[in-house]
DNA sequence: TCGATAGTCGTTTTT
DNA sequence: CGACTATCGA
């Protein structure tokens, strides 16, 4: 399907309008104008020019985007392929096409609504060749992209240790973020790594070009050049464009920001939504400059507020706005609301980490017997792996929780494999995913042999593939290995041919089958070979949902998250990122401790601006609560299996005492451990370093502790086998036994430590588990 | 070529 | 602790 890079039939429909605008101006206003307040209802039917959007959390952000689409289609000024709508997350895209649906039906057929990256994938697809790349380039994700990164460092002769190509990674992709060629470095900024940084950045790019790939931030960078090269490609979407629409603007890269401007040239209707207070992706390139900047960038443009809250209670309200205060540069806003006054935001000290986990677990299970839904109550974390300490709180207790944006279903070792045969079926020049399974499953290929390919393939200029075609008549590779790569290379070719006549499920079975892969792991006896067997399958079932191959793939690279099952009735456990856009009754925020939030690294690399974004994040988090926010922080936390002593954070004390209700009781009875727990937690010097003032907080040793659970004997170092004290009926397990868990199933015990079982179950593999909580069989 | 073993590092946040 | 790398011996 190779098409003409300029035609943009199909999805360029008629040029003009639907309608006479004006006739339907006339028309009797639709109820869902009428549910608007009078700043949204501002904010949607101000359709001409520029209009950013200024939207406080819970105040109809998505309302008025959705209102406004509903509304341009509705006067008929636009057909749905006239205009574009980009978010920010598959996630909003999601849930602004059902909820402009429910408006007008599938009216919405055609419409350009997606993330930007989505959005530029399918403008770049068409293109491809114009800016040297093949309509059925490879999208690269983070693992691909350092993969070769670390050879090129290799290449360059360079150390990992001096240049991380985690660090070299995250430059390019900042440069990429910034809409910068290799060709456009400023000097000022390519001497790193050795000197070598913007030589590394133009070889990496051009070894992208190499292998048909882009990166995430390819995606924007290349729909630029195109754009700006190709005058004539520019002007059909600028003409195609009546209405643009852009969510959570404050989250935009300037690659993103060029994009849209390019874009709205011709009509001028690009309308912004954005909270300058919720920009919580900086470290990713986010300008909040683009919102700050907005009048100068867009002449002519109005500006609306949104200051009226929907969703939470005056305290919460009171709470995060005192906090955000703090920030310097906003633009300011004034969130009100009428609803009743409500609970005050809970702030509370707790012992240590797992009393949190406890704590928490007790407060969900007494909402539960109140009947409120699971589905209402999130935990909000700094970072993703706080959620493991909550996970085996609730897993014990039987709690029912999801995980959002946790491990994820396509960054599992066997789906990567898998997709990896796919990419190579596609695309045989994808040396990357070549690599991955070349040698997977074992094949006698060994470092050796893929060296001296690789080096083949350099001094040719060409993919490992089509080296290897010209290998393979010679006798550089050794018989053993040329046979086996002989007969991958024939199979592929078979597969190929498959490829353009069967169902493409029945060939990715066929190909999953004949190359031994699934042969591995059914020969695999680990624990985990028959869930992996089971992805494999469901693999196979998703691809079933897509016409092709292609298809599959793109959305394997840019939706990454499987949708699940959102109609559970389960807790959330989610971090502060991705909960933005999120709302719950009641929110837990905890781990609210110097270090951890405000992270660390986040002050370290950047300064005031990186406080203040840490500062955004938790005015994040309080602002997704509607009835009640619950903020915990622990006087000790185990960092890699360290027991460290932890300050309250800063941002405790920014609350105003008024909107707070402090669940710590300062010197109860062991507050003579401030000064005399180990490692000086709660010292004079570390209550100095902090500069804190006002309110003093402690620690609420009263919280009730589970059976074992020593007050006393946490005064002295804590190591695990003082709280794991074993009860006469934990010893009754042996290994070897046959228990039932409620959540796993039935399963052998293969370990015993302490209270805890290493047990192997039948269905979800190898699981640690709490002794109590399985039983005999 | 490959597995096992010892040593190392670290943990933000994601399209 | 655990994931990842470097090194070594078979």
């Amino acid at each position: 399907m190779s098409a003409d890079p300029f035609d943009l039939s199909g999805f360029e429909p008629e040029n003009s309008p639907p309608a006479d605008p004006a006739a339907a101006a006339a028309l009797p206003p639709p109820d869902w104008l009428t549910r608007l307040n009078e700043a949204q209802g501002a904010a949607v039917n101000q359709l001409d020019g520029p209009l950013l959007v200024l939207a406080g959390a819970g105040t109809g952000k998505t309302r008025v985007l959705v209102s406004r689409l509903a509304h341009i289609l509705y006067r008929r000024l636009a057909w749905p392929s006239q205009i574009l709508a980009v978010t920010f997350t598959n996630k909003a895209a999601r849930e602004m096409r059902e909820r402009v649906e429910r408006l007008v039906g599938n009216a919405v057929e055609g419409l350009w609504l997606g993330t930007f990256h989505g959005i530029a994938n399918r403008i770049l697809r068409r293109h491809a060749e114009l800016v040297g790349l093949k309509p059925n380039f490879t999208i690269l994700d983070d693992d691909d992209q350092l993969r070769l990164i670390k050879q090129l460092i290799e290449a360059e002769g360079l150390d990992e240790k001096q240049v991380p190509p985690r660090l070299l990674k995250s430059q390019f992709d900042r440069w990429k973020d910034r809409g910068l060629g290799p060709a456009k470095i400023p000097d000022s900024e390519s001497g790193f790594a050795e000197g070598k940084g913007a030589g590394l950045y133009r070889q990496y790019c051009a070894r992208l070009l190499q292998l048909n790939a882009c990166d995430f931030g390819d995606l924007l960078l290349h729909n630029l050049t195109l754009f700006r090269e190709h005058a004539q490609v520019l002007q059909k979407y600028q003409h195609q464009f009546r209405y643009i629409l852009v969510d959570e603007y404050q989250d935009t890269n300037v690659a993103q920001y060029l994009w849209l401007r390019l874009l709205a040239q011709t009509h001028k209707n690009i309308c912004c939504v954005g909270d300058d207070d919720q920009s919580i992706y900086g470290w990713r390139g986010a300008e909040v400059g683009n919102i700050l900047r907005f009048e100068q960038d867009f002449p002519g443009a109005k500006i609306v507020r949104l200051e009226r809250n929907y969703r939470s209670t005056p305290h919460i309200l009171g709470a995060a706005s005192g906090l955000i205060a703090h920030n310097e540069s906003r633009l300011g806003k004034t969130l009100w609301t009428d609803l009743n006054e409500g609970e005050k935001v809970i702030v509370q000290g707790v012992w240590d980490g797992d009393e949190e986990a406890r704590m928490v677990g007790d407060e969900i299970e007494a909402l539960e017997r109140e009947k409120i839904s699971p589905n209402e109550i999130a935990i909000l974390v700094r970072a993703g792996h706080q959620t493991r300490a909550f996970e085996e709180r609730f897993l014990t207790i039987g709690v029912k929780y999801r995980v959002v944006g946790g491990l994820r279903f396509y960054e599992r070792r066997e789906i990567r494999d898998a997709i990896a045969y796919f990419r190579v079926l596609m695309q045989p020049d994808d040396d990357l995913a070549f690599e991955r399974i070349v040698n997977t499953p074992k094949r006698g290929l060994g470092e050796s042999t893929l060296q001296m390919l690789h080096k083949a393939a350099r001094a040719a200029g060409k993919s490992l593939t089509a080296t290897l075609f010209d290998l393979l008549q010679t006798d550089e590779i050794k018989p053993k290995q040329r046979n086996t790569l002989k007969k991958l290379m024939a199979d592929f070719e078979r597969w190929r041919r498959q490829a353009a006549e069967l169902p493409h499920t029945e060939v990715a079975e066929i190909l999953l089958e004949e190359s031994g892969y699934m042969q591995m792991w059914q020969e695999d006896k680990s624990p985990e070979a028959p869930g992996r067997l089971e992805n494999l399958k469901e693999l196979i079932g998703a691809l079933a949902e897509f016409e092709n191959f292609a298809g599959f793939l793109d959305h394997v690279a840019l939706v990454m998250d499987t949708e699940n099952s959102e109609d559970a009735e389960m807790v959330s456990l989610m971090t502060l990122h991705a909960a933005k856009g999120l709302e719950f009754d009641y929110v837990f925020l905890p781990g609210w401790e110097e270090e951890l939030f405000p992270s660390r690294r986040s002050l370290e690399s950047n300064g005031t601006a990186g406080l203040e974004e840490e500062r955004r994040l938790a005015y994040v988090g309080l602002t997704r609560a509607r009835k009640r926010a619950h903020v915990t922080f622990a006087a000790n936390r185990r960092i890699y299996n360290q027991w460290t002593s932890a300050i309250p954070s800063r941002f405790l004390d920014e609350l105003p005492a008024e909107h707070i209700e402090q669940r710590a009781q300062p010197g109860l009875y062991h507050g003579n451990q401030r000064t005399g727990y180990i490692g000086g937690g709660f010292s004079e010097s570390a209550a100095k370093a902090g500069g804190y003032q006002g309110t003093s907080w402690d620690f609420s040793p009263q919280y009730p502790r589970s059976k074992g659970g020593l007050i006393e004997g946490r005064a002295r170092r804590i190591e695990d086998d003082d709280v794991v004290q074993r009860s006469p009926d934990d010893a009754a397990f042996n290994i070897g036994d046959r228990v039932f868990h409620l959540k796993f199933g039935y399963g052998k015990i293969r370990g015993i430590e302490g209270n805890k079982l290493l047990i192997g179950f039948e269905k979800a593999g190898e699981k640690r588990v709490i002794a109590s909580f399985v039983e005999k069989a």
